[in-house]
DNA sequence: AACTCGTGGTT
DNA sequence: TAACCAAGAGT
């Protein structure tokens, strides 16, 4: 029996090459230079799905303006929805001010630092759990977005289609936070979605990906039918930048369905109403009815 | 488990 | 220009 396996696994020369290569090569990002848990949930929150040059522009404003879990869970929801103004998501900055009461009233200020505790708070799933353990709290636990995911199936392919397992295998005893990042920013940088730049990859020699694009797989997904084909979320977006500029509107449906939508008609009030309805639940605006006018205007 | 939730840049 | 894409989460 040797006392290896027979085909070693080329992670450690993965691990070198790419952590050098993150060394020399990261970008200069401000939520990379603190382990202050709340600004590090604060920018993990705002990078779902966001790109970092949008964060970026946000990311310094937002936490000036709410230094802490407890400024934060002292403000209103409208302060907080119109800080995000730009962001896009809007129901995270909801979820973002219940975070900071929750830890406010039940966690004595700090936020936890367990995976488990932080995936029952709102707005924190599986990736920033884990991010925010790594990052703020120095864990070692593996790390899977979207750039990751795309990386480790190129690296990969044929390891099954969940990057979390990857990722998990592959994870280094140490340097887990640079590892995390780098990986990160491999696929954010050099192996991208459209035109990876395998030239400049620090593991093209090791890939089996390299300089084959895959076929992006037509992808099948979302119908979103809303108005005339235009997703409500749209609509949902245009309301509430509306109400960030005038706190709140008198008026009727009619007045309120032209200022989200072009030729908006009568026989649209059905389908705005529902909107209306569904921003309220979401905990985005409060709307009262005044006779024959509205009245919106963002939660408090 | 498919669907929904913004916003704006890139192609 | 229409489609795609971007540090996901909730239902």
């Amino acid at each position: 029996m040797s006392l290896r396996p027979t085909v070693r696994p080329a992670t450690p020369q993965l691990r070198r090459r790419i952590l050098a290569w993150y060394q020399t090569n990261a970008r200069n990002l401000p939520w990379r230079k603190t382990k202050n848990p709340y600004r590090i949930l604060i920018s993990e929150v705002m990078l779902q799905q966001t790109q970092v040059t949008r964060v970026l522009e946000k990311y310094h404003r937002f936490i000036r303006r709410f230094t802490s879990f407890e400024v934060l869970a002292r403000a209103s929801a409208a302060e907080v929805i119109r800080a995000w103004s730009g962001m896009g998501y809007n129901n995270r900055s909801v979820r973002l001010r219940e975070l900071a009461r929750i830890v406010r009233d039940r966690f004595n200020g700090r936020l936890p630092s367990r995976v488990d505790e932080l995936l029952l708070l709102p707005g924190i799933g599986r990736y920033t759990a884990h991010a925010v353990a790594c990052f703020a709290f120095g864990q070692r636990v593996p790390l899977a977005d979207t750039n990751i995911a795309r990386v480790l199936a190129r690296l990969f392919p044929g390891e099954g289609p969940d990057p979390w397992s990857i990722a998990d295998r592959i994870l280094p005893r140490r340097h887990v936070y640079e590892w995390n990042q780098a990986l990160m920013e491999l696929g954010a940088t050099i192996c991208t979605a459209a035109r990876p730049k395998c030239t400049s990859c620090p593991v093209v020699r090791m890939c089996p990906s390299a300089f084959s694009i895959a076929a992006r797989k037509a992808t099948l997904h979302k119908k979103e039918r809303g108005r005339n084909g235009i997703p409500n979320r749209i609509y949902r977006g245009r309301i509430i930048e509306l109400l960030r500029k005038s706190n709140s509107r008198g008026r009727g449906l009619m007045d309120i369905g032209r200022g989200v939508k072009p030729n908006f008609s009568a026989a649209d009030h059905k389908w705005l109403v529902t909107l209306l309805a569904g921003l309220e639940r979401d905990g985005l605006i409060q709307s009262r009815n005044r006779g024959n006018s509205v009245v919106l205007r963002l939660a408090s």
